[in-house]
DNA sequence: GGTATCTGTTACACACTGTAACGCTACAGA
DNA sequence: TCTGTAGCGTTACAGTGTGTAACAGATACC
């Protein structure tokens, strides 16, 4: 069994550990990077083995959030998708998943619960009228 | 190691499992039930033992998603809290997680994905405006 | 050639999830 | 009262995901 699907669609957005999170952080945050680049900025927070981040990084890279380019033999690392993206594709799975397709029921939601709030929510309406704006 | 709370703040949301989410689709659709009840629903999809569908429903229990009372011997369960709160705190935990707690950066951006678009969110707009319509 | 870098491969432990068997207890019917 | 049955409690086990890392092989540099 253990469908593999589970959390996106397409199979695509597997959701992220606790350190893939940070590594992701990273890396969006900061642009192309070597592990060892990434190693050094989460070494604070979480000091890691020269090792286990390439892991991490690999396993990033199989999951479809990173890329990697070698530049001599050094692997660079870039994110495959902005982060934006990533962050609007995982909500379309919760949309699926608890709200029956139906974005309206969650926006509805979120302003229920203050993740949202009115205020911005028609400021939101005006500005994406307005134009085409990224 | 292992944080436990990697999903959302408080611990609270764990997320959920196919099968977990399959019968937490049934108890917010159809109400309290017994894990009979349950399991009979989702035998066509997914034929489950009863031993079975009563582990998930204790799991379910432990994660906080559903509660239960007894009538006589029998367990009757129901959601611990409403769908859509649980859905706009996964999306909660998605703003923190991915868009630094903004929330309009992720509306932008679900916009941008087709995840909501234009129109709909200027009806919502105006639907919420109206008035504190549940 | 020896050494320092990098990547490739492999491993392992623990948590989560799906799946289920066994066993105990209380209630209903013979 | 005895017994079958319906429910719950407990325990187990396999597969996958994630964090962590060692070791080995290749390459570049002095």
């Amino acid at each position: 069994m253990r469908n593999t699907e589970r959390f996106l669609g397409k199979g695509r957005p597997k959701n992220l550990g606790e350190v893939e999170q940070a590594v992701m952080d990273y890396v969006w945050t900061h642009g192309p990077c070597t592990s060892e680049a990434c190693r050094e900025a989460l070494a604070e927070e979480r000091p890691m083995k020269e090792s286990t981040i390439r892991t991490v990084l690999r396993r990033l890279e199989e999951k479809g959030y990173v890329a990697h380019e070698t530049s001599g033999r050094t692997f660079i690392y870039r994110a495959a998708e902005a982060r934006q993206n990533v962050a609007a594709r995982a909500v379309k799975s919760i949309i699926d998943r608890f709200c029956g397709g139906s974005a309206e029921q969650l926006v509805i939601g979120m302003v229920d619960n203050q993740v949202l709030d009115r205020k911005m929510l028609e400021r939101l309406t005006r500005k994406i009228r307005k134009g085409s704006e990224k």
